[in-house]
DNA sequence: CTCGGAGCCTGTCTGC
DNA sequence: TGCAGACAGGCTCCGA
């Protein structure tokens, strides 16, 4: 499942791969994919790879106009990944190649969208502002204290729930909406806009660690994240609580939980997130709504 | 406007 | 061993 760090991994090994190549052309696999070459689409060189929010773009540049510009978007969802085979290796048949999805061309190489349970996307784009996402990126400058306070205020939504919006912020997925909430001790369940000014500073500083320290570990492997070199990531060993109900909490040895919210697995440890002042809270709320 | 739930999709796990 | 059903979660859409 690739969120932020896991696609800024894929983005920079892919601009070392790729940038400075000619664009050749893409095969598509998927009738679900619609993937529509721009107009002399040949013509295009890559200028870099980066990430936008969750999605990798991939910059291209006419030779003959340079002012002229086309992006290349491809979003992994849950189980994609891109792989790269450069010239000098042989690239497998599209069909002995389980859900290849698309396949792009480059002068010196091929990269192959993979992807098991079809939720991403690929698509070329005129204008980068069509896909540039809503939401502040909590890896750049933009994403301030200041920031985070506005974006929060008066939500009632579950805090858990609220980061994993990608119109406030962009790039948080489940696993890390976890790890976030468990490093500033914050319950999953705390309304989003009743956070005291302590706990929105510690939430602040926490986003901005566990995002960097998840991008130093080229992100986190569990099934399926392969970086372009088919290499795992390596934050998973330095998970909390992610994927580790029942197991002891590192800090204080309570037993992590696992809960759904809205249909998606929250783990939280009880002991360091606080759970009893949370509980008589929402049973009040129950109460009241009852 | 906000919020919650359904639906997409398929490999993997669990229970019979 | 084999099968059925539940589960996982990226996102979008729809309705309250």
């Amino acid at each position: 499942m690739p969120e932020l760090p896991e696609v800024e991994t894929v983005a920079r090994q892919l601009h070392l791969s790729l940038a400075g190549q000619q664009f050749c052309g893409a095969q598509v696999f998927d009738s679900k994919l619609t993937i529509v070459l721009p107009e002399q689409a040949c013509d295009l060189v890559v200028q870099r790879v980066f990430r936008l929010g969750k999605q990798v773009i991939i910059e291209l540049q006419s030779r003959e106009h340079s002012y002229s510009r086309r992006w290349l978007m491809i979003h992994l969802g849950m189980t994609g990944h891109l792989q790269w085979h450069p010239l000098f290796q042989q690239v497998k048949p599209e069909k002995a190649v389980t859900h290849l999805r698309a396949r792009f061309t480059f002068d010196h190489g091929t990269l192959d969208f993979i992807d098991p349970r079809k939720f991403g996307r690929a698509g070329f784009y005129y204008h980068l502002e069509e896909i540039t996402p809503r939401g502040i990126d909590p890896t750049t400058n933009d994403f301030t204290l200041k920031a985070l306070e506005a974006l929060l205020a008066k939500s009632q939504q579950a805090i858990k729930v609220w980061l994993l919006r990608q119109d406030r912020l962009v790039g948080i997925g489940n696993i890390y909406a976890s790890e976030i909430l468990f490093a500033a001790r914050i319950n999953p369940w705390r309304q989003a806009g009743t956070l005291n000014q302590d706990e929105i500073r510690r939430l602040y500083r926490t986003t901005r660690q566990v995002l960097k320290k998840a991008i130093r570990h080229r992100g986190t492997t569990f099934s399926n994240f392969q970086d372009t070199d088919g290499k795992e990531g390596g934050f998973q060993k330095h998970l909390h609580v992610y994927d580790r109900a029942g197991k002891p909490c590192l800090k204080c040895g309570h037993s992590i939980r696992r809960m759904a919210q809205q249909g998606r697995g929250t783990f939280y440890c009880p002991g360091c997130q606080e759970e009893k002042r949370n509980r008589s809270l929402l049973q009040r709320r129950r109460k009241r709504c009852a």
